[in-house]
DNA sequence: GGTCATGATGATACACTATATCATGGTGGC
DNA sequence: GCCACCATGATATAGTGTATCATCATGACC
């Protein structure tokens, strides 16, 4: 295991939602250090719905996070949350994951390296039994993909990857219960 | 390269399409050999989808398939079309990119093994200059998102990697013409 | 101050993607 | 014949994402 996968669960996934709300408070103010130094607007509606995608805890669809949006801004409209969502990937802040049409919260722990480095290498894990998902930075799904498409001549901007399956919680879960 | 990446290209991408008739022909009757092993029925209607993906050459969204497959089925409906791919992707016989709302036609040549075998590995470069698509079946990339999801004991059931970028014939076009 | 370019947001309408549901019809087992 | 099973027809609706134009704030520049 020479990768360095670092796990980063988002989701209580088994059933409760996860309103930690210190940790959404601390990624809001390294995000806005982040945009700061990058020059980057981290505007108010920009931010509500960094909060709203973090405070969810687990992938959430844009018409969700409208609805709660609106719950603070009269006349939001589809166009206002997909900007902000556009933004906030752009800054590397959120991920969308493809396979649900859902955001999440980018899991990136400060001091790997990179913070928030633009498009930062990272896979998903999704469980297919309790819908929780887990963002992971493993080096070697990276290397062997970079490696791959540079055979072909292939410039990489931006990989997706996402797996679906069934979670360590929910296999052991199988194997007890049958 | 030791991980026999073999790449196959969909989508003469560059401008024009592939209409390689022989090819689309073999293609079908391999599927028909495939799903008649199984047990799997591919029934004209099926046959008829499957062949216009195949024709299309390059990535097709359901919409665009459902307005060529009224040329030959006079009620077809959105649900006609959506059956139908699901079928043919739970045979293998063809692949979605969820980045772009579109399905392709399998590339996997037989003889490596697998001929359709159910979910194989295999991933998509995309390239966002030309819209072309190349199906690779990388097996270091397979491996390590294997080794990935079994160190946090995750079982995988399928997984998805969309890589996009700039493929060799327009990174080669940039490098001569500036 | 005035003008202008830029970027963010408001607001409306629309396009695109996908599924739910019930009805119909064919095939094969019994 | 009857039934179970599967594929398809047909209609309606849900879910996801953009195009477009208007408005407004900010800051550069003259």
């Amino acid at each position: 295991m020479t990768e360095h996968a670092h796990d980063a669960h988002h989701g209580s996934g088994h059933g409760h939602h996860a309103h930690r709300g210190g940790d959404v408070e601390a990624s809001l103010e390294r995000a806005a250090a982040t945009c700061l130094a990058r020059g980057a607007q981290l505007t108010e509606l920009r931010r509500q719905v960094l909060r709203l995608v973090l405070e969810s805890g687990q992938p959430i669809g844009a018409y969700a996070l409208l609805d709660r949006l609106r719950g603070e801004r009269r006349g939001a409209a589809p166009p206002t949350v997909y900007r902000a969502l556009d933004f906030l990937m752009e800054q590397g802040l959120i991920h969308k994951i493809e396979r649900l049409n859902a955001f999440v919260g980018c899991a990136e722990e400060p001091g790997h390296g990179h913070t928030h480095a633009h498009p930062h290498p990272h896979q998903f894990l999704i469980c297919g039994r309790c819908g929780s998902t887990a963002e992971v930075c493993d080096e070697g799904v990276a290397h062997a993909v970079a490696g791959a498409a540079a055979r072909l001549g292939f410039v990489v901007h931006r990989t997706t990857v996402e797996v679906e399956g069934i979670c360590a919680h929910c296999a052991s879960a199988d194997a007890t219960a049958g």
